[in-house]
DNA sequence: TTGACATATGACAGAGTGTCATCATATAAT
DNA sequence: ATTATATGATGACACTCTGTCATATGTCAA
């Protein structure tokens, strides 16, 4: 998080510090990016870069977690739109996912940020207690979600389901952002997927 | 790939740098390992680490090839042994992946590659042809796999299962790394989501 | 012995990081 | 009005890392 110090930065100060910093990701992956290009760009000293991040990773956590934070909220207005079908919502986000990723202004950003997230989900795990923002948002996931649907025994089930349709989207909108050639064919065989994974949850008459 | 200067070095001497190599990608990160570190446990300069690799990047897939090789005929092995059931397959997979995770030799290196595989990945399909090995290692999968058991239109949607579960697999591993305290916990619904897939794909006799 | 070739070396330039003593500014206290 | 105190800003500094290159060393054939 940001210092003190940070916040207290006229917004028009902050907002200069951040495009430079969105700016910089854009550029290149994480692990390369320079905070010399950012302070830079932002017009400050090094030192006062110290001054309101603890590091580079610091402050691409603070961008990181912003849009993340869309992100659910996108999904969470899905849900309501779908009635509760969680499959659904989920195709919806992966086509605004896929969309975003296309675009021109923050295109770059977002793909360099969905490449590193496996590098991102570790050092929040580090930092703060596991399941904390997952599963807050999960929950309320879980308020919206048409539960007659599916057959479950346990709310960690469907917890578990939420997480699996997750982890299949991520896993193709980044495989799509690593071959986007293919864009289309990945599109055809993530639908495949999820239509497993609808048919193994399916609640059916004759239940197994 | 390493030089042709590499491999015409006595064995001793390769392994020895090799050595070092996995020595220092346990101790941490990729993106924070040192040449440095690895040339002074290995004894060579510099100039002849630059020799023998194009760069820390190259010596690093060297090493994780060898052992993503070891994954795979570990697979095979399971299908063989399962008589085609490719659930039953990834679950020993499964086992025995977090098993070498856990051991003392090499479980930080093991470690270490797994949070890393997004990035490998990525550099891997920039440089082949994007499907070369998953494909031809599919392909000897699909070899083995029991056809009978699941309803499928093509082959490249039994590809697709595939993929699907060793998505679902790697990621129930990497998940583990993370929080080795939820091991069991995860390791269950680990076992639920295969459980959706298998019921997803299984053959039944009311053809949907 | 002399080339010709492969191999080895470490000094070097360039770039990046995090820190710290110091300076500047604003706010409060006397 | 002046001093005191807290807060913010700065860039030089020490350190580490990378990739290169001119030079040195070893080896084998003619």
């Amino acid at each position: 998080m940001p210092t003190k110090t940070f916040f207290n930065l006229p917004l028009e100060k902050q907002n200069k510090l951040i495009d430079a910093g969105e700016k910089e990701f854009s550029r290149i992956d994480f692990s390369l990016s320079s905070i010399n290009k950012i302070i830079q760009d932002a017009g400050i000293s090094r030192g006062s870069f110290y001054m309101y991040f603890q590091d580079k990773e610091d402050l691409y956590f603070y961008i990181l977690e912003k849009y993340m934070t869309k992100m659910y909220q996108k999904l969470l207005q899905n849900m309501e739109k779908c009635q509760g079908n969680l499959i659904l919502s989920f195709e919806l986000l992966y086509e605004s996912l896929i969309e975003s990723c296309f675009q021109k202004e923050k295109g770059k950003l977002f793909k360099n940020m969905f490449l590193n997230m496996r590098f991102a989900t570790e050092r929040k795990m580090k930092l703060k207690p596991p399941k904390d923002v997952i599963r807050k948002n999960s929950q309320e996931i879980l308020f919206y979600m048409d539960k007659e649907l599916y057959r479950y025994q346990s709310e960690e089930e469907l917890l578990n389901i939420f997480s699996l349709v997750m982890l299949v989207t991520m896993s193709s909108v980044t495989y799509t952002l690593i071959n986007p050639l293919e864009r289309e064919r990945e599109k055809i065989n993530y639908h495949r997927r999820l239509e497993i994974i609808r048919t193994g949850i399916l609640r059916r008459d004759n239940n197994v």
